[in-house]
DNA sequence: GCCTTTTATATTGTGCACAATTTAATCGCT
DNA sequence: AGCGATTAAATTGTGCACAATATAAAAGGC
């Protein structure tokens, strides 16, 4: 099947590399994996009446209450922009309270509902659950967990 | 700086593993990168007046033109909901045409114009120049490519 | 104390991503 | 041929993601 070395011009020969060929695109391989995993989500997180973004921001503040709104982006990457109407969704939930800071009118306080702090338990359970239908061996997840962090963090 | 085997109660002791810790979450570090990426190629992309997705759409086509909207739905894992108004903007901007089948006319068979296969040489480049940008040894890429595509590919 | 600059959040507008539904054409079966 | 089932694309509606801009409050210079 591989041709002949001595073989005619209009003989087959391998193709030259094409730079764009969709197969060889690192970015694609990411967006189609993020696109993906975040669909895996979908499917654990609507009982629970969450959106993934909207999940990413309870993770937030499940580890520390009471952030502002940039603070919030800051964890995420996400402006204010996206995150202002995420979180009047949460409000209005019932996860969280929005309060404008009273030392400082600029701000808005972020903390959790009795309620948002109560979803936690419902959540504990989707990594590992999730992490299972990847298919893929742990050891693979933590090292392509490593490099990706690595890939999102570098100056933006 | 570890605590003492027998520490009293109060001593400070190693937390325990949080599932839901932010910096755990293989899905956020896989979110973040895609996002950043993301971000890269619109620095590229914006010269060309090319969004990602378009750009994703283009690469399909610049391999095979004159397929089926389903087909590149197929190549991206994007559904009609998505496509028909990007593929609205791309025919809009001059660089495909939309045809209904005369065969079958449910169908729309998607070309390239003339403009649509110039663009590829401005967009030759652009792999190459993200990879840089990316830090990582190529090495590394390769194989995050390699993980990614297995992550992607499992059962949806 | 004013006035410019900076900071924090909100708003507006575009373009995905996708679920759910709709429309219209083709297929399959009798 | 007739007709229910299937298929292909479009439409509708929600929720990000982000650029650009707006609003308003605080900080800093003079």
């Amino acid at each position: 099947m591989t041709p002949e070395p001595d073989a005619p011009d209009t003989a087959k020969r391998p193709k030259p590399f094409d730079p764009l060929a969709l197969d060889h695109q690192l970015c694609f391989a990411l967006y189609a994996a993020a696109n993906r995993v975040i669909r895996l989500y979908r499917d654990q997180l609507e009982p629970l009446g969450l959106t993934y973004p909207q999940y990413l921001t309870l993770l937030v503040l499940w580890e520390r209450d009471d952030l502002l709104v940039g603070e919030i982006g800051e964890a995420l990457s996400l402006d204010s922009g996206t995150l202002t109407p995420l979180l009047k969704r949460l409000e209005t939930a019932g996860h969280i309270v929005r309060t404008r800071d009273a030392a400082d009118e600029r701000r808005v306080r972020i903390t959790l509902t009795k309620q948002g702090r109560a979803l936690r338990a419902k959540a504990v359970n989707i990594p590992e659950s999730i992490a299972c239908e990847m298919g893929l061996p742990l050891e693979t997840l933590v090292q392509l967990k490593q490099t990706l962090t690595t890939l999102a963090a570098n100056p933006s």
